[in-house]
Parts: structure tokens; C-alpha cells; sequence
DNA sequence: AGGCATGTTACAGG
DNA sequence: ACCTGTAACATGCC
């Protein structure tokens, strides 16, 4: 699902959640993920404490009270629920919609002692559960490499400008790339330079001080619009009661070739080319 | 049937 | 040692 809105949603509804609970079980329905996922967490999770479920970039990091941390990573089609075994009909889920059909996906499950049960769910395996000493997770080769957060203070202009004169790339690979900011995938990168009207192929150094600016602005703008709509940048988000995102239906770009440009002082078309392997959106009009 | 999909990373070549 | 681009991972949908 997730770029850095979705899984910040995502982070929110767990930590409203699970903090506090004590873990009674945990089962491992199908270790095989990106990287297998190893049996010492089910040994050391079971009797443990949720303590706070923290993000970096697209990364969950779900703190235990013995010094551990789940890393986890949801990939392209990574899902988490909470079922409530209490209810017997209706389950309590979080941000999906749980449905029986999705079950052979699940690999995980955390059952608490209140019944809650948290469940991860992964189609395509590209995501992850690893369980690492929290003391160690600066250094951890996952997150070692990782920019700043697009909505920190430390993603600003002065630190884009400097970023971008020393890079080749054109802009859109540039903001894909986690090691110069971290969170964004390939639907806000879309939707951030047809707002900030660039085209996605401009090279960086090459961006006039208004650019990045625009860029910097943006990346905020999208970000914590589509944190407060209940994030949504996949096909088949659905809301708790099965309702579409909101940002979904708001995207100005992406998955948007041929349609019209919804700048309304703008007749142009969307276009869609391949940039490093990615299918890109533009409207030639707009971003020159 | 074949192409495409929200992400990351190992690898080859410059 | 750095940078850049490509292929690979697994599954489902159109």
C-alpha cells in the first residue's frame, strides 16, 4: 500500500491502539517475506509490552519493553489488522476492510491478552518483520542511509538548494531516492512536481531557487493533506466502513494518462513516460 | 496473453 | 569509492 502518508496512518491507528498491550502468542503463518521472518520473534515478543509504534520514512518501528523494536516494512502490498475476537460476527479493523478472500496472504499474528489480534497481510512478500535491539537501530543497515523527513525542519530549502547542485539526476528519480529525502514514493513524486509545475525530467542543478522552494512547500502541502484524509495512494485502499480514500479521488496526475489537466486554466493532456524504470505522469502544458 | 503495479536492493558498468 | 541504470523479487488485475 504504503508511502509515507498511508504508513503514517497506519502508525497512528496502531499507536492508539496497541500501546500497553501485553502480547499472549505470536504466530508465524508464513515466514517467507523479502527476507525470512526469523523464529526469535515469536520466542522474544511473547510476554512482552508494546511500549510506542514510532515511524522512519515508510518504516514502522514497534518498540517492546525489552529493548527490541519490530522493524517493519510493508512493501508493495503490505496490510496490518486488528481483529477483535470479542465481537463474534463483525471485526474491529483498523484502516482495511478484513475480508476472508485476503486470508491466504496473512504471515503474521499478534494476539494480545485482551483478544485483540494484530495481523500482517502481504500479497506480493516485499515487505518485512524483523526484530532488532532498539539500541542498534540507528546503525541498522535498513535505516542507515535514510534523508531526512520530508516534514521535518530539516527538509527545507537551504538543504534541497545544496542537495540539488551537487546531484545529475533529473528531479523525479531524485526525490525517489530515500538517501535525499525519505518517505515519498512514486504517486507523490507525481503529484508534488505537477503541483510544483516541473517537469519530472529536469535535471536538478538545473532548478531555478523558486523551484525548490515549490518543492519544499509542496512536499509538505501533499503530505500532511493526504495524512489527514486517511492516506490512500493504492488502487484497492479502502476505508474502516469499505469506502474509497479520499486522496485517491483527488489525485491531480497519477494514473491519469490521456485524461484532461485539472488545472483549470489548462487544456492539456496527461502524459505518461518511463523515468528510471517508473511510469511518470505530466501535463506537458503545465510542467515544462 | 502480456504488461503493469504503491518498494527496495544487489549487481554491473562507468 | 562514487554514481547510474537495470533486473529481480511474487502475485493479481486489466
Amino acid at each position: 500500500m504504503p508511502e509515507l502518508p498511508e504508513v503514517e496512518v497506519v502508525r497512528i491507528s496502531l499507536d492508539t491502539i496497541i500501546c500497553g498491550l501485553k502480547i499472549k502468542n505470536v504466530d508465524i503463518l508464513n515466514k517467507k517475506l523479502r527476507y525470512i521472518i526469523s523464529a526469535n520473534v515469536k520466542k522474544d515478543l511473547k510476554k512482552q509490552k508494546i511500549i510506542s509504534v514510532k515511524r522512519r520514512a515508510k518504516f514502522l518501528l514497534v518498540n517492546i519493553d525489552n529493548n527490541k523494536t519490530l522493524l517493519i516494512h510493508l512493501g508493495m502490498t503490505g496490510k496490518i489488522f486488528i481483529l477483535d475476537r470479542t465481537k463474534k460476527v463483525t471485526f474491529k479493523t483498523s484502516f482495511y476492510y478484513y475480508s476472508n478472500f485476503l486470508r491466504k496472504h496473512n504471515h503474521l499474528r499478534i494476539k494480545f491478552f485482551n483478544n485483540l489480534e494484530l495481523i500482517y497481510n502481504d500479497v506480493r512478500k516485499f515487505g518485512f518483520i524483523k526484530l532488532i535491539k532498539t539500541n542498534d537501530l540507528n546503525n541498522h543497515s535498513n535505516l542507515l542511509n535514510l534523508g531526512p523527513e520530508p516534514l521535518s525542519k530539516s527538509f527545507n530549502f537551504k538543504y534541497l538548494k545544496f542537495k540539488c547542485l551537487k546531484s545529475q539526476k533529473n528531479i523525479k528519480n531524485f526525490l525517489m531516492d530515500q538517501k535525499y529525502v525519505a518517505g515519498l514514493g512514486n504517486i507523490y513524486v507525481n503529484e508534488i512536481l505537477f503541483k510544483s509545475s516541473i517537469n519530472p525530467r529536469k535535471i536538478t542543478f538545473k532548478l531555478k531557487d523558486f523551484e525548490i522552494c515549490a518543492i519544499v512547500k509542496n512536499t509538505k502541502k501533499i503530505l500532511k493533506k493526504s495524512i489527514k484524509e486517511g492516506g490512500s495512494s493504492i488502487r484497492d485502499f479502502k476505508g474502516t466502513s469499505g469506502q474509497d480514500g479520499y486522496f485517491q479521488q483527488s489525485l491531480m496526475v497519477y494514473d491519469r494518462e490521456n485524461q484532461s489537466c485539472k488545472k483549470k486554466t489548462c487544456k492539456g493532456k496527461i502524459k505518461k513516460i518511463n523515468i528510471g524504470n517508473r511510469s511518470s505522469f505530466f501535463c506537458k502544458n503545465c510542467q515544462k
